[in-house]
RNA sequence: ACGCCCGUAGCUCAGUUGGUUAGAGCGCAUCCCUGAUAAGGAUGAGGUCACUAGUUCGAAUCUAGUCGGGCGUACCA
């Protein structure tokens, strides 16, 4: 027998309980250990930062890193999953250099590599304890103890022998790269660092002229950096675009720049034009240095014209200063023009140095005025304007970035850019349209990737370079270079292997290694090897299960992880490391702005577990379009909804069913019976084809598609099965139908738990081991130990939930006519019409009267086929069919069949046709609209037409009235708070109506209060509860008393 | 600044290849029902489909531009 749902729950609270009972008997591990032997599921865990606490964006990728593996799980597959913690790079280190209170790389040195990576190793870990009481709480089932590291040995040595892989194809190669420079701090920032902090500021534009050498005329390029001149190596211009050579009338000189730019210049100046050329004539062409620091580079290439696509025309002359060293465009076109050049004559504060003698010691932005005024005195002057534009500034000293070339590894990503096309044709992206757009897009404009980063906390580039010669081995292995060195190996970070040097025979010099430690991003694209600690381990598991099932992570990290891990795995094995991916979108706060710690414009994750629970909190977040990419705006109303969409009524129904069949002892061991009633069979039948939906969603990743459905379902079961089949649980005798009714709903919960087990793990589980423990055919401790249901074949029946739904719409548009007419659901009516023109919809109506009879509380259910008395017809174009045939006699026709009459209508419904504008239309070529006659209480929606018949006899408003006596004594039973079964003795008076009513009635009255007894006369003096009541005029006094 | 995504009722969102009176849930108002009660039902109010111009018999939907938000990329010289 089942055991009474407690009668106040809470949520959060019961919860709680589920994750103890879960730790007690270890089910997560039972969920694998159970599946020992079936095929995997191979699902990777992207490894978060563990310096910041999890926000919303984590619990939400937690959310759906767990519901697919608990679907999988339940499918039968082993789903392995174990979490990841991503140590090294530079959030850490920056981290340390606050608590160290230094800044840059030369600061590190100071304090030296070992000590400032010991402070790393001590600070990386110190939130994972939050981070697994997060995710426990959100009820994610994910393997800690086993996690990795990418600072663990074996990670680092997979890493190496992933770099010793690219190495050895001779993808990797030693380049330069300009990156963004803090002069202040005197280190190079990342990328995402410099994106921190960018300001509009006001900064010089001048356009300076370069003489050229084959021709008595000047290139005019601008810029902004007046600093970067004397570094200028190149000018560039596009070959398409169109150049002009113009006679400046004041000076006399014959000036180059591009056609659309005239007008702008020549609004100071009066030019002549000479003559237009592409850009393509100009390139080769020769100039003068504007200086002479670096004018020997002239035999190395430099000081010539180059050509590029990315020259533009939006401002400045069209024609592009170029400073290799010190733009990445720059660098770029530079050395696609296949020269070797490079002028970076400053130092890491950013001051000038040799060659450039004149401005030595200065820092670069403070010599701006003075080149200007140089150039100007030169008479390299063109124009001097000022502009705003936007412009990186470091995130922690405030001062203007600078940017500056420094050498750098390489991936060679471009040579085998078609390899990750092709890999990328394989993988499923959710929602679909990143694979070509924003992911394809990226990979079509894939650049090579720069890897290593100068500093300290990282794993070491496995490169040793010969001081002397110049040679260089990579090692893939800690036992490579054991054996070379002669040393034993314990840890590969920078303190321990730096200091590792050797010597090979028949070479002079000494090996070293290389200063540089990898990128992070490089150790998380590794992670599918490296958390295996492949090759060197797991290498048959590693075979079978490479391309992993599923992957899940935000949008922002389509140039993150989801590149880097294509990136890698197609270098290494020319395949995509993942089959299936749902990228979701960024979680918003409610005002629509980025969620924000300073705005505090959102509820802490904490207090929303703590107030509704994590159900409900992953409910919402998989309800939402984020899991289809897009933006969610967070809103903790949104959690409540669904607390009132679902989880409430599905308690509720769960609490429906142990009160009644509590009293009655009854329980899924007394044996479960099929039912003939055709609620049961419908019900059941709408619970396979959810399950059915709820697969086919799960098995193409639209996690998004199925919420709706299991809310239309508790909406079906609760608002309809249940409500129209409270009776059948409360009457007092103990039949078949009883037994049946109990069976179904038992079995349509625990199948449900089932169902909806992978995304409310906590009350389905609940639930489920209430239901079932007693039952003999469910012996498992846990919902999640269960296979997810098979959709049962024989309990579908797509005609009932036909019929239903035909039933339901009466019955509501009955309800509606009540409720417009104010005619109260207990006062019966003598009957109800509905008409239906569908022979087949007829019959149901008539197979189901019982159903309408008693939802809408008449005497009587009249099915016709002939509405005609009823409602109008009227008639409206079928667009879609006839905008093809009629054109631009659309306006035309559409006015002829609105006018269409009655008589016309009937007979295109029963087979007819008619003339339109020499077209000859059928019933398919218009929809027939019914509205409803005036003077009758009738509406018509969707082919349903309900009417009710509103005159009341004696007879119905006796029974009305005895009606709202039974109301009165139930609502006085449950402020007496009494037991469902308890029996009652009611005294009752008041006037004639009343008496007169319960002549006939009074049986009724009896038996559905659970009376003994029905006095009439003066109440008692000692009651459990009495009340006066007014109802519609008549008046009453009723005294209960428990017996 | 550029690329991608988004902008529909007070709020959160649906809206298939262009088609009929633009929908749902929540909230609000009115009424109803109720021994599942932290519920439930019906009805109603509420929309310039961000804006502008175009293509079309017909645009929320397609095109171009503008404005606003997000993500990403950026000293575009």
């Amino acid at each position: 027998m089942l055991n009474k749902a407690p009668s106040n729950v809470s949520f959060p609270k019961l919860e709680e309980d589920v994750l103890k009972k879960w730790e007690e008997i270890d089910a997560f591990q039972k969920s694998i250990d159970n599946r020992e032997g079936s095929k995997e599921f191979t699902f990777y865990d992207g490894p978060p930062f563990a310096t910041g606490l999890p926000h919303y964006g984590h619990l939400l990728a937690g959310t759906i890193k767990d519901i697919v593996p608990r679907f999988w799980t339940m499918k039968g597959f082993k789903v392995d999953r174990v979490f990841g913690w991503d140590c090294h790079g530079l959030p850490v280190e920056n981290e340390v250099e606050k608590i160290l209170n230094i800044s840059g790389k030369k600061a590190i040195d100071e304090v030296g590599v070992e000590a400032f990576n010991n402070k790393c190793r001590e600070i990386v870990l110190r939130y994972t304890g939050e981070w697994e009481k997060t995710v426990k709480r959100m009820g994610r089932w994910v393997d800690f103890k086993k996690g990795y590291k990418t600072m663990d040995l074996d990670f680092m040595e997979s890493i190496w022998w992933v770099f010793k892989q690219l190495w050895d194809k001779d993808l990797i190669y030693k380049g330069t790269k300009v990156v963004p420079f803090s002069a202040a701090l005197g280190t190079a920032l990342s990328n995402f660092e410099a994106g921190q902090n960018y300001k509009d500021v006001q900064d010089p534009a001048i356009t300076i002229l370069f003489k050229l050498i084959d021709d008595d005329a000047y290139m005019a390029a601008w810029t902004t950096t007046p600093w970067t001149l004397p570094s200028n190596l190149a000018l560039c211009v596009g070959p398409d675009i169109d150049y002009v050579k113009v006679l400046d009338k004041e000076t006399g000189k014959k000036i180059y720049f591009a056609q659309a730019r005239l007008s702008v210049y020549s609004k100071k100046k009066e030019f002549e034009i000479l003559e237009t050329v592409k850009g393509s004539q100009l390139k080769g062409l020769k100039y003068e240095p504007l200086f002479d620091y670096f004018a020997d580079l002239a035999e190395d290439g430099a000081f010539q014209i180059l050509n590029d696509n990315y020259v533009s025309t939006d401002n400045g002359t069209g024609i592009v200063h170029t400073a290799p060293s010190f733009g990445e465009d720059d660098n770029r076109i530079v050395k696609e023009a296949g020269l070797k050049l490079d002028a970076c004559p400053l130092d890491n504060e950013g001051l000038f140095i040799d060659p450039v003698t004149d401005y030595k010691g200065q820092f670069v932005k403070d010599a701006d005025k003075l080149i200007i005024r140089r150039l100007k005195d030169e008479g390299k002057l063109f124009d001097h304007s000022q502009i705003v534009h936007s412009y990186p500034f470091c995130y922690r000293t405030d001062t203007p970035l600078l940017y500056k070339s420094i050498s750098s590894w390489y991936v060679n990503v471009e040579s085998f850019k078609d390899k990750l096309v092709a890999s990328n044709k394989n993988i499923r992206w959710v929602p679909e349209y990143i694979k070509e757009g924003r992911f394809g897009n990226w990979l079509e404009g894939a650049r090579d990737w720069a890897i290593s980063r100068s500093r300290s906390w990282g794993t070491p580039l496995p490169i040793w370079e010969n001081n002397t010669n110049g040679k260089r081995i990579c090692f893939g292995s800690v036992e490579e270079l054991e054996k070379i060195s002669g040393k034993k190996i314990n840890d590969l970070h920078r303190e321990f292997v730096d200091p590792i040097t050797f010597t090979v025979d028949g070479e002079e010099g000494e090996y070293v290694r290389v200063t540089e430690v990898l990128d992070c991003w490089f150790e998380s694209g590794s992670m599918p090897y490296a958390q295996k600690h492949y090759p060197f381990e797991n290498v048959k598991w590693f075979e079978e299960n490479f391309p992993a099932d599923f992957i899940a992570e935000g949008i922002d990290q389509t140039r993150g992880w989801f590149y880097t891990l294509v990136v890698l795995g197609t270098a290494l094995f020319e395949k995509n490391p993942f089959k299936n991916v749902i990228v979701n979108g960024m979680i918003l706060a409610k005002d629509g702005f980025k969620m924000s710690k300073s705005k505090k414009n959102y509820p802490p994750a904490e207090d929303v577990l703590n107030e509704y629970g994590a159900d409900a909190l992953r409910l919402f977040l998989i309800n939402s379009p984020v899991v289809a990419g897009k933006d969610l705006k967070f809103s903790e109303e949104g959690v409540k909804d669904l607390i009132r969409a679902v989880i409430l009524p599905l308690w509720n129904s769960y609490s429906f069913l142990t009160t009644y069949s509590h009293v009655d002892g009854w329980g899924p061991e007394k044996g479960l019976q099929k039912s003939e009633n055709q609620m049961d069979q419908w019900i059941l039948s709408k619970l396979q084809s959810l399950i059915e939906q709820v697969d086919t969603e799960m098995q193409n990743y639209n996690l998004n598609k199925v919420v709706p459905p299991l809310v239309d379902f508790v909406g079906y079961l609760t608002n309809w099965y249940i409500r129209l089949s409270r009776r059948r649980f409360w009457k007092s005798e103990n039949d078949g139908d009883k037994f049946q009714a109990y069976s179904t709903l038992y079995q349509v919960l625990v199948t449900f738990s089932k169902v909806m087990a992978p995304f409310l793990p906590f009350l389905t589980d609940y639930i489920y081991c209430h239901l079932t423990k007693d039952d003999a055919t469910e012996t498992f401790e846990s919902v999640h130990l269960n296979d997810f249901p098979q959709p049962d074949k024989s309990l579908q029946n797509k005609e009932l939930e036909l019929k239903m739904d035909l039933v339901r719409k009466a019955v509501e548009l009955g309800r509606g006519l009540r409720a417009k007419h104010q005619l109260k659901t207990r006062q019966p009516l003598q009957s109800v019409t509905v008409v239906a023109q569908d022979k087949n919809n007829k019959q149901y109506f008539i197979e189901l009267n019982e159903l309408i009879k008693n939802e809408l509380n008449v005497k009587e259910v009249v099915v016709s086929n002939d509405e005609s008395e009823l409602v109008h017809r009227s008639a409206k174009p079928n667009l879609k069919l006839l905008g093809r045939m009629y054109g631009k006699q659309m306006k035309e026709a559409t006015v002829l069949i609105k006018e269409l009459d009655e008589e016309t209508l009937v007979s295109l419904s029963s087979g007819g046709t008619v003339n339109i504008l020499d077209k000859e239309l059928g019933e398919e070529h218009v929809l027939i609209e019914l509205s409803p006659k005036e003077g009758f209480v009738v509406d018509s929606d969707q082919g349903v037409t309900v009417a009710l018949d509103t005159d009341l006899n004696d007879d119905l408003k006796k029974e009305g009235l005895a009606r709202e006596l039974v109301n009165r004594i139930q609502n006085l039973r449950k402020d007496a708070s009494f037991e469902v079964s308890d029996k009652i003795n009611i005294t009752l008076n008041g006037d004639d109506a009343i008496n007169e009513s319960l002549k006939i009635y009074g049986d009724y009255l009896k038996n559905e209060t659970l009376a003994t007894n029905l006095d009439m006369g003066i109440l008692p003096d000692k009651s459990d509860i009495s009340e006066s009541y007014d109802i519609d005029g008549i008046k009453v006094n009723i005294a209960v008393t428990r017996n």
